[in-house]
DNA sequence: GGTGCCATGTAACGCGTTACATGATTAT
DNA sequence: ATAATCATGTAACGCGTTACATGGCACC
């Protein structure tokens, strides 16, 4: 996902300069990723290209140049916030991918893959688990709900794993029965 | 997700032509996604120039250039089926920034943005249960899979979305409270 | 005096998207 | 004829990643 609303949004907040925006959306996050800084001056000057969001003043301490968002900016912001994502769906990833070719190519290590997988999903969720309480106990319940989010998601994964090996299953033994 | 090892893992079925990859796909996710054939061209030639796929013999009928996949590429093929992607979770997927920035902005269109995106979901839902029984119906157990995955997925963002809701009524009560 | 963090950028490359350009064959 | 589909590419741009380069300031 495109860090452009993102940064717009916290410049809507308060105006920031480039490393600033990268701490503040680190926060925004929990910490679960890092924001790329090099990114982050790069997406600065196509937002002021475009003229969403406008160089504040000389450069202050440091050499540290401020951004403010602009009218424009905040109504492309509003527009942004008000509509829903019309392709939220990811039939594509990755996994879905390699699963589907593992089983048409015959791959013998589907299973490993597999198991290696939900191992990773059950970790994950783990380490979920503890950023949700940890933002709960910190009253941040925005965060808490990003990390409910992603749980979520990872124990969709998972169901779908099992889905996805129960198949499996059912077409080793309808193979068998042929032979 | 890259096309890359897509290609490349139908490839290892059979040689082809660029329009075939993308034909064939298209199939293989069932008319769910529209593959950008100018990109499948681009990555040919990435994965040519990497040795994983080969140049096979003169063009045939209509310009068409088929390509094969090299030893190397087989084996670059089967490191990726037999490991697990690490980094599965999207905790950055756009409409989480959305509702984050929408409720750390005070944004007044929450609500209309949380019941379009449930519509969305919605519909999505709909349309995968078809393709999935459409596929049970053709046997193409892969494709229902996938489905299934795709269904699995939009039914956990809707039980987000209840989610996020209850907590944004939560917030809005207790705001209440304190006036 | 070095290590680490604050702060700014640029360059190269991968990959996705849109658009443009060309030409052959097939169906109406 | 002409429209659709088959078939090949290129160019420009957005955005993500990695790496490189520069300099100030704080702490030890």
């Amino acid at each position: 996902m495109s860090l452009r609303f993102g940064i717009l949004g916290l410049l809507a907040e308060k105006p920031a300069h480039g490393y600033e925006v990268k701490t503040r959306y680190e926060d925004m996050l929990g910490g679960t990723r890092e924001i790329n800084i090099g990114q982050v001056y790069t997406t600065l000057q196509r937002l002021e290209r475009d003229g969403l969001i406008e160089a504040e003043g000389d450069r202050g301490d440091r050499g540290k140049q401020d951004y403010r968002i602009t009218d424009g900016g905040r109504e492309a912001l509003h527009t942004w916030l008000a509509n829903p994502n019309e392709e939220p769906q990811q039939l594509n990833e990755e996994i879905y991918v390699k699963i589907l070719l593992g089983s048409r190519l015959g791959n013998s290590s589907l299973d490993s893959l597999l198991s290696g997988q939900r191992r990773i999903y059950l970790q994950k969720i783990r380490d979920l688990s503890e950023l949700e309480q940890r933002a709960r106990r910190q009253s941040r319940v925005d965060l808490a709900l990003l990390a409910r989010g992603a749980i979520i998601h990872a124990e969709a994964e998972l169901k779908w794993l099992d889905f996805a090996e129960a198949e499996m299953r059912n077409r080793q033994s309808a193979a068998a029965q042929n032979n």
